[in-house]
RNA sequence: GCAGGGAUUCCCGAGUGGCCAAAGGGGGCGGGCUGUAAACCCGCUGGCUCAGCCUUCGGAGGUUCGAAUCCUCCUCCCUGCACCA
């Protein structure tokens, strides 16, 4: 029974009866789950594995998250056409910090272990470095997909990023990983550590991986391509992203983040409706949730100003210019703006605008909306004077 | 090292002296429709108080009345060859 928990939802569990083997050891198990800071959002297709390591540790094991503060300074390669951006060691230092917190909207904190690599990575000598990278060898490296069609498209790969699974595969012979939790994009790294620690003198790591979540636009959720839900995002976003996803990706949904079975009479409006309640009372609380929901009713299907809307001071002047101060209160340019007023999606209080100039005493008070989900009520005091 | 090819607006990708703020697609935004921030249809998509002006086509110079387009140098990428004790 235990065991169908822990693989719910796995796509490899290798090898073949190892886990069943570790499992029999009678001890807590170190479950190992390596996360990038390359970005400083873990979103819900990324907290699938943590929901496993989460299952883990139910069960008495011990989570080790493993962040790859070290790691982040190559960029793992996987799935991507070109290397990633080098982050400055302030952003991936920002990054990381905000981590631990997210994370533990899933995970069991007094059975988490929290390691950084630089910790061991950040010490190995040159010669360490030789030692590791005589375990593989490039036929093998060149075995992985991503590998594979970059070098036969004439794409550019870096030693460095070679380099990466070995980093990640020792990040296990240092924790001394029992089991090894990711996505199936890390299949091959995750058996470079298996690898690498028999090199070691290790008992190798037993591989689980679960399936990557298919976000609205029929991609795989990722922080880079901004169709992402950060389990730290705010309610509303949270709950506005859900939606966006089409019914026919509800029954997945349903089946990765709530791990339970989509009735297959369910209507699919209420369904999403409960799976984003869901999503937010994970992150947020059920109070969060509720409001969420109230939030999403109120401006997206009644296309009414949501209850608070933020204050912007007019400026000084009898004649007020609506791009400007549109452009301000929202963040865009002056361009965008006119381009949002030509195209009439600027309202006050719910009357379309369509001059570019409006008196002063037309627009105190009342709410400026510029398109379905940017309001502002537009007031007389500038914030803090009197 | 040698020889070729390449770098275009957020991304991909046309454009090879004026008709270019630059085709087309993607993405994004907006409008319509909708249970929906889905799908679909239509429009917009460098900046600027905007019938005009300003700044873009890897970087720096140059030719020309006029350059993304031609020339020189530089930077970076790719391919082939050479190298392979």
């Amino acid at each position: 029974m235990s065991l169908a928990d822990l693989t719910r939802n796995a796509v490899h569990v290798l090898p073949e009866g190892g886990l069943e083997a570790k499992l029999a050891l009678g001890r807590p198990l170190r479950v190992k789950l390596g996360i990038d800071v390359t970005s400083p959002d873990i979103h819900v297709g990324r907290g699938i594995p943590l929901q496993r390591m989460r299952a883990f540790q139910d069960e008495g094991h011990i989570g080790v998250l493993i962040i790859g503060d070290y790691t982040t300074r190559i960029g793992d390669p996987s799935g991507r056409s070109s290397e990633r951006p080098i982050l400055s060691d302030e952003e991936i230092e920002r990054n990381a910090q905000t981590y631990v917190e997210q994370a533990s909207r899933i995970l069991l904190a007094e059975r988490t272990e929290i390691r950084f690599n630089s910790e061991w990575l950040a010490g190995l000598s040159f010669a360490d470095v030789i030692r590791l990278t005589r375990i593989m060898t490039v036929a093998q490296m060149l075995e992985r997909d991503d590998f594979a069609a970059r070098y036969a498209g004439g794409q550019p790969i870096s030693i460095s990023e070679l380099l990466y699974p070995l980093m990640q595969a020792y990040d296990s012979v240092a924790v001394r990983a029992d089991v090894e939790l990711g996505g199936t994009d890390q299949l091959y790294n995750l058996l470079a550590g298996r690898e690498v620690m028999e090199a070691y003198g290790l008992e190798p790591q037993v591989v689980l991986t679960t399936p990557l979540l298919v976000s609205w636009d029929g991609e795989k959720m990722s922080s880079s391509l901004g169709n992402n839900i950060p389990l730290t995002a705010p309610p509303e976003e949270q709950f506005g992203r859900t939606m966006r996803i089409s019914d026919d990706l509800l029954p997945e949904w349903y089946r990765l983040l709530r791990e339970v079975e989509l009735p297959p009479d369910a209507d699919p409006l209420e369904a999403k409706l409960a799976l984003a309640r869901w999503i937010v009372a994970r992150s947020h609380g059920e109070e969060a949730a509720r409001a969420a929901e109230e939030h999403f009713t109120r401006v997206v299907r009644e296309g009414r100003a949501p209850d608070e809307v933020p204050d912007k001071p007019l400026p000084e002047s009898e004649v007020v210019h609506v791009p400007a101060v549109i452009a301000d209160a929202f963040g865009l340019s002056t361009s965008e703006a006119r381009r949002l007023v030509a195209q009439g999606a600027v309202r006050v209080d719910d009357a379309v605008v369509t001059d570019l100039d409006v008196p002063r005493r037309e627009l105190a008070g009342r709410v400026l909306r510029a398109g379905k989900r940017r309001f502002v009520r537009l007031v007389e005091e500038p914030e803090g004077r009197r």
